[in-house]
DNA sequence: GCGCGTGCTTCGGTTTCCGAAGCAGCGACC
DNA sequence: GGTCGCTGCTTCGGAAACCGAAGCACGCGC
């Protein structure tokens, strides 16, 4: 398990010998369902499989490796009965993350209305 | 090129039938190097090449499945020289996402203190 | 013409992801 | 005690995504 090394700010990560600390975070969110695994956990602490299935039944093996990325990274947590929940970090960084909700509606208004132009 | 569907608000995502905006947006972002590139182009237009290097040599042919997906999805376009550059959905996405700098730098803070208990 | 930089393509090899199956542990219920 | 169902988690073969280096066509300066 965790097979390659966990992005974190201050080391080189992929596409940046820079160890700034956006760029890492920026490897460690651009990991295929890491950014879903955030936002489901920003909503509400939940165990694996609850949360998998929330994924829309990501694969288990890939969810695990997110999920021990994301506690390696000190954004998430394992509590004493199993559930996985955000560490303030995590939270702050949901929070940071929140926008995007709002600007996705925007998004989805500006894109439906002529975009009828779709192959 | 364009092997796999770009996602839309709208439309059924992976990982998400619910066509719910955000989900696509999570999608759209979580493949690689899509946040970088758009964190990028946030940043100034480049070329190709220049875009490129910038985001640590990214592999030519991902970074150009990554720049067709996003303007497909109205976030980049291309100028009549070449170059590429956000629209103004694209900006504001950048905008949304702005707070990540912010949180990855107390991220940073707080992961360096007594983190040298990393393997 | 020639060199150089550009946007972009191709392709073989590697990494990552997926999906289905299965395991051990635990509480509920009989 | 037994087995049922649910849990967190693991394994593994095949598929898809990604990488990296090379190369093509074009435009521009010389």
């Amino acid at each position: 398990m965790a097979k390659r090394s966990i992005p974190r700010p201050g080391r080189a990560v992929r596409g940046s010998r820079s160890g700034r600390p956006v760029m890492a975070a920026l490897d460690l969110l651009g990991r295929r369902w890491a950014l879903r695994a955030l936002w489901e956990l920003a909503r509400e602490p939940r165990g694996f499989r609850a949360l998998q299935a929330d994924c829309g039944d990501v694969s288990s093996s890939v969810l695990r490796e997110r999920l021990l990325e994301l506690v390696a990274a000190r954004l998430a947590q394992q509590d004493e009965d199993g559930r996985y929940s955000l560490t303030l970090l995590g939270a702050e960084l949901g929070a940071a993350l929140a926008p995007l909700d709002g600007w996705a509606k925007r998004w989805a208004r500006a894109l439906s209305p002529r975009s009828d132009t779709e192959k």
